[in-house]
DNA sequence: TTGTGTTTTATTGCCTCC
DNA sequence: GGAGGCAATAAAACACAA
């Protein structure tokens, strides 16, 4: 518990500062008695059993006599009105300038040096607030693209299936034709058909594949892997793909300028599903080799928390458009 | 009333910028 | 080197259920 006695001082903007002396053992954490830079800190005085208000209008604090009087308790929280100016100030710029701040905390009877925390807080929060709503629609993002990852992958499944059926009939067709037809062109008839065949099959897919490229075109450039015209879908690539898309622009909003910074940290779709992305000839079950979902959500979370962008704040377009909208 | 969780105010140390 | 920003943290104030 903080321990000490109080001093004020009018000095520079014409509200009080104060002087934290005869700190008793047990103060603040690090039990400096000033702040860097020389700026004055609050202090606390305890021992007293009579409440008085913390913060004081400037005049209080220039008549000595009050400060006998009038020293402050604990910490105050800050009425609803200078919380509301504050909060208007915030809406108008969450930086605060010098002459601002003096302006602010004249008008609010704070010191200069409170109107910088609060404004200090107040990104804080805001931050925090910002994250937890880009990890939202992220998550949001990635559920849908499960969904229809889900859905391609059950097409998949059926045109393989397909595929391999009417193979085994050709097969079982040619063995029954050709041993009674030695003529030549009964042996490239199959052929054709089973061609035919297998165009029919993989339409689809490739309108299915078309479809989902067209739509992550943003992220084509880092699928190395490319599914080289098979029939198959290969999902697992695109789905990563659209996801990193995803991730893109909900990163851009909070961290402008910052593709590099995840795309190093690890959390990189198209990295962390590389085990996942199958060639035709792996068979059906190739999926099975990426269970990234969840990993990719924590990933997104891990990073989010792990990568605060320092000057996220200065950005006009870092995703805030009405960022004091919240609460 | 009391215990507990959350929010708010404030401090400290480190970092970057000028 | 000073000023200011941020992350981490402490601690008071507050909210609320039991």
């Amino acid at each position: 518990m903080e321990s000490g006695r109080l001093i004020f001082n009018a000095t520079g903007s014409g509200a009080g500062q104060m002087l934290f002396l005869d700190c008793g053992a047990g103060g603040v954490p690090g039990g400096g008695l000033f702040h860097r830079g020389g700026r004055p800190m609050l202090g606390l005085e305890e021992g007293r059993g009579v409440k008085r208000p913390f913060f004081t209008s400037p005049d209080e604090l220039l008549e000595e006599e009050y400060y006998d009087e009038q020293l402050p308790e604990k910490k105050r929280r800050l009425t609803p009105e200078q919380v509301h100016l504050l909060e208007r100030s915030f809406e108008e710029e969450n930086k605060l300038e010098p002459e601002r701040k003096t302006e602010l905390a004249r008008k609010l009877g704070l010191q200069p040096r409170q109107v910088a925390v609060w404004f200090q807080n107040r990104r804080a929060r805001w931050k925090t607030k910002q994250l937890e709503r880009d990890f939202d629609r992220l998550k949001a993002s990635f559920d849908a693209l499960r969904a229809e990852h889900d859905v391609l992958l059950q097409d998949n499944h059926r045109l393989r299936s397909q595929v391999a059926s009417l193979t085994e009939k050709l097969q079982e067709k040619e063995e029954t034709e050709g041993g009674a037809s030695a003529d030549a062109d009964a042996a490239v008839l199959p052929v054709d058909v089973k061609a035919s065949l297998a165009d029919d099959v993989e339409e689809p897919a490739a309108e299915a594949e078309a479809a989902f490229e067209a739509q992550q075109v943003k992220s084509e450039d880092r699928l190395s892997t490319g599914s080289g015209g098979s029939a198959v879908v290969d999902t697992d690539a695109l789905l990563c793909g659209r996801f990193a898309t995803a991730v893109d622009s909900s990163v851009e909003s909070y961290f402008p300028g910052s593709e590099d910074h995840y795309h190093d940290c690890g959390m990189g779709p198209v990295n962390h599903c590389a085990g996942g992305i199958q060639s035709d000839d792996d068979g059906a079950g190739s999926d099975e080799g990426c269970s990234y979902y969840p990993e990719e959500a924590a990933a997104a979370a891990a990073f989010f928390a792990g990568h605060a962008h320092p000057h996220a704040d200065d950005d006009e377009d870092a995703g805030q458009i009405g960022w004091w909208m919240w609460n």
